[in-house]
DNA sequence: TTTAAATACGATTAAATAAGTCGTATTTAT
DNA sequence: ATAAATACGACTTATTTAATCGTATTTAAA
C-alpha cells in the first residue's frame, strides 16, 4: 500500500535525465528506455502524457525527442501525481461518494485528516526538488 | 497509487467502533462487520492480527469478542500500518536492493527523501488521533 | 521522393496485488 | 452437549498495474 506506480517512478527517471541535458537537447524514448533499462513503449506512453500536459516538449520526426517544458519548480508534487495518475486520495470516497456506506462510517473525518496532511506534505514539494 | 488497503481500512473502523464501548466492553467480529457492513471473515482475520500485534486483545467463547488493549496514543500510525502490511515505502528499493537497475539509477536519493518526508508524517500521527 | 527513425495512441494481454471466501479447528459460556 | 465465538491456512475471485501489439503520423536526410 501507498505504493508510487511504474509510470510515476518513470517519468521521474526521464525528467531528471532530461535535466541533465543543455537546453536545447533532446532525449528520445528510446535512449532512456535503454539506459536505464525500462520498457519502450511504456516509457512513451507516460513521455506523451507528460506532453499533453505540458511537461516537457515533443520534437517528432528522425533526431526527435522530447525536452523539459515547464518550470519544475513551479509544479507541486501533488499536481504532478494527479496528471499521472489522477486525484490523489488514500480512499476513494475522498472524492467519489457514491459509497453505500457512508451513512454508518465512522472513520471519514479521521480519514480526510490523513488525506490532508499526505495532500499537504506533496504541495510542499516541487518537482524541481526531487528531480534536481 | 498511495492507497490505503481495505485492511487498514477495516482496522481503523473497528478500533473506531471499540472505542466507543466502555473498558471491559467486547466487540464481536460479527457485529462489527454488520453495523458497518464489511465482509465477516475479512475483517475477523484483520482482528485477529491486531490481537497477535496487541493492539487489541481477544477473548475466546461465546459472548467472546475484542478490546482495545494498547495506549493508541502511543501507536504511530506508521508502526500501525507496519503492522498490519509490512515496510512502509514508496518503492520497493527502499528496502529490498535488490534491483538490477541500481547502478544506472538516477532517482535513489529523490525518492528516499520523498519517502523519510511521507514515513515522518506517518510517525507524527497516533491511532489515537485517528480514531478518537 | 523514398526511407528510416522518431512520436502518437487506442486496444489488448499479462502479471501482480488486493479482496474475499471456504473449511476446519479450538475455545468456552450456558 | 451445544452453540457462538475466535484462529488460521488454503484457495478463489476481482481489481489494478504493467507491459505489449498494431498501426498511424511526422519529418530529417539520403
Amino acid at each position: 500500500m501507498l505504493k508510487i506506480t511504474r509510470k510515476v517512478e518513470y517519468a521521474l527517471i526521464a525528467l531528471r535525465h532530461m535535466q541533465s541535458k543543455n537546453k536545447k537537447g533532446l532525449a528520445s524514448a528510446k535512449e532512456i528506455a535503454t539506459i536505464y533499462g525500462i520498457p519502450q513503449q511504456l516509457l512513451a506512453k507516460t513521455l506523451q502524457q507528460m506532453a499533453r500536459d505540458n511537461i516537457i516538449e515533443a520534437v517528432q520526426g528522425p533526431t526527435g525527442g522530447y525536452r523539459i517544458l515547464a518550470k519544475l519548480d513551479q509544479i507541486s508534487l501533488k499536481d504532478f501525481f494527479e496528471k499521472l495518475e489522477g486525484p490523489l486520495g488514500m480512499m476513494d470516497c475522498y472524492f467519489e461518494s457514491d459509497c453505500i456506506q457512508i451513512a454508518s462510517c465512522n472513520i471519514r473525518v479521521p480519514i480526510q485528516r490523513i488525506n490532508d496532511n499526505m495532500r499537504n506534505m506533496f504541495s510542499e514539494m516541487t518537482l524541481h526538488e526531487v528531480t534536481q
